[in-house]
DNA sequence: AGTCACCTGATT
DNA sequence: AATCAGGTGACT
């Protein structure tokens, strides 16, 4: 579910959570979640260490510790939040929890993920700076500058779209800020990224810092209730979803095409 | 550059 | 029963 403006929102939540806090322990229930370690070397890493700061780079969300660490990805369904409770939260906890991380105030992070996609993974500096590495640039930071969306659509033949939700370039945007980033600048997602004029790309980078500042608030409201996902209806997307239903503009209907095996909305008339 | 597998739950 | 889902990396 979570786009950069959720995993923002999951983001300050974790902050709150554990600014301060030390690691008391940490509980596996699906080990999947911290592959390719098991989750005896993980408990083992993790056990004990003080939190220093919350970092978001992309969807990813960073828990630095003293020495060491997690970054967790909440994939499609993943979600953080902090309930009451330490040892006894485990025995109760629903079975679409991943993981409990026992903090020394008595709370206890979880990590809960109906789909059990999401990853969390202990990792010393030097694995951290390869993985960070091959992570775009996050569009909300000072660097996601006109110029740099310049250079990295010049050298890609792909669907303009396509790009937008590549993580190595741009780390941030899934398939519905990409939508309706693409809407609010009136740019066919179809297009060849390296086709579009000066002009156009920066309508849309415009369009796509607008779209993600614009869903921040929302975001956060929608996380804010303990363990709710934020719903598509928190934000009203302009063409996302909206198959069939009149343009916002124009009024002809909104298209759906499938790219990259995932559904796209457009406007085939605005968007050109 | 395009397709698929990874999971589970909701919807048609 | 079949299809869809807001993500990603490993395949061809």
């Amino acid at each position: 579910m979570p786009e950069l403006p959720e995993v923002e929102a999951v983001c300050r939540i974790v902050e709150r959570a554990l600014r301060g806090r030390r690691i008391v322990s940490a509980h596996i229930f699906r080990r999947r979640i911290c592959a390719p370690q098991t989750p005896e070397a993980f408990s083992k890493l993790v056990a004990g260490r003080r939190v220093t700061s919350i970092e978001r780079r992309g969807k990813n969300i960073l828990i630095h510790l003293e020495g060491l660490t997690l970054l967790a990805h909440l994939r499609m369904t993943g979600n953080l939040h902090s309930i009451a409770g330490g040892a006894l939260a485990a025995r109760l906890r629903p079975v679409t929890v991943s993981a409990h991380l026992l903090l020394d105030d008595g709370r206890t992070l979880v990590f809960d993920d109906p789909r059990g996609l999401g990853a969390m993974r202990a990792l010393e500096a030097g694995s951290l700076a390869k993985v960070l590495a091959s992570v775009g640039v996050d569009p909300l930071a000072p660097d996601f500058t006109p110029d740099r969306l310049r250079s990295l659509v010049r050298s890609s033949r792909a669907p303009i779209k396509l790009l937008l939700m590549d993580q190595h370039k741009i780390a941030g945007l899934g398939n519905i800020y990409a939508a309706e980033a693409l809407y609010r600048s009136r740019i066919d997602p179809r297009r060849p990224a390296h086709s579009l004029s000066d002009l156009r790309l920066a309508r849309l980078h415009r369009a796509i810092v607008a779209v993600l500042r614009q869903a921040l608030p929302s975001a956060t409201r929608a996380y804010r209730r303990p363990g709710a996902f934020a719903e598509a209806e928190s934000f009203n997307p302009a063409v996302y979803g909206r198959e069939g239903l009149p343009c916002r503009r124009c009024r002809r209907p909104i298209r759906r095409l499938q790219q990259g095996g995932r559904s796209t909305y457009l406007c085939p008339h605005c968007q050109r």
